[in-house]
DNA sequence: ACAACATCGATGTCGCGTCATCAATGTTGC
DNA sequence: GCAACATTGATGACGCGACATCGATGTTGT
């Protein structure tokens, strides 16, 4: 498998590796930015888009439909149940479970969402066209394929 | 610029940005995974990589070589200046500025870091092929060209 | 029926990353 | 020479993300 053991150091899977890190910390730098004045955070941001689409979900659930949290995501949830933009109601069949609700200022707010990301949006938009961000899309989904947030991604943006 | 500033929701970019999220933590837990016998943490080992490369250096020039963090890496520093795999010394010609070296552990741990990451390398080249992992870094590079992120990866791999 | 096991959500702990602030030191402009 | 400004590195504060653990509840096998 692994072809030469000695140096392989320099791979160019290394600088992709980097690159990956670095274009995913300029995004959330970005992003937050853009969402500072909406009060939210890249991932509370996240969790309210995702509620938007999928609601009500358990914590189970919305965890399994995240991309930024690998288990379940109590302590964001939290951080959103205190500012009352989403409510956590008891599940009737399975008393271990809660679901996850939006409030109606968590609605409100998480219809602004498109308008807060558009700069970053239009700026992506304006250094990669259409086709380069559909060959990045499909090559991550690519390198992605078989994890849990390639799967949470493909239910969230189906085909 | 924004063509229609309505329902902008949906947006490949933001695919596009989930998927950057998801491979950049996919990768870091993985390369975590790789690093935990050595003991070390992914943002501690591209300390040890970088400097292995560019010895001695500054706080502050360290900072600006760095993906995984944005100002000077003070503490990142301390907690591999605890464990005796580097050290500061006194800049002779500016008093406010310190100098980050290997200590002889460290270099030997640095040396250790290519092997340590081959599966990592090897399960990346299985999933894309060598051109797909060109074009992928191209269009990452694209994406973030004008970047402090960028220009710290372009003087790590020069072409 | 009941024991073994799985799942749910909460919580403690740790190590980042980011931002703001600060004191010490350098640099520049006049 | 000196005041204004910039840079360096340390530090406090905050919010994640990952992991481990736990008690409560469900499910399954027999």
């Amino acid at each position: 498998m692994t072809a030469d053991h000695s140096r392989t150091t320099r791979a160019p899977q290394d600088e992709l590796r980097y690159l990956l890190l670095a274009a995913q910390r300029e995004g959330s730098r970005r992003l937050g930015d853009a969402l500072r004045h909406l009060g939210l955070t890249p991932a509370q941001a996240e969790v309210l888009d995702v509620l938007a689409a999928h609601q009500p979900v358990t914590l189970a659930a919305l965890g399994r439909l995240l991309v930024c949290e690998q288990g379940s995501p109590s302590r964001l949830v939290d951080s959103l149940v205190q500012r009352e933009l989403v409510s956590r109601i008891p599940h009737e069949q399975d008393k271990r479970a809660v679901l996850i609700q939006l409030t109606d200022a968590g609605s409100t707010l998480a219809a602004q969402l498109g308008d807060a990301t558009a700069r970053l949006t239009s700026e992506m938009a304006s250094r990669l066209t259409a086709s380069e961000v559909d060959t990045l899309t499909a090559l991550l989904h690519t390198l992605l394929d078989g994890t849990d947030a390639a799967r949470a991604i493909r239910s969230r943006y189906p085909h």
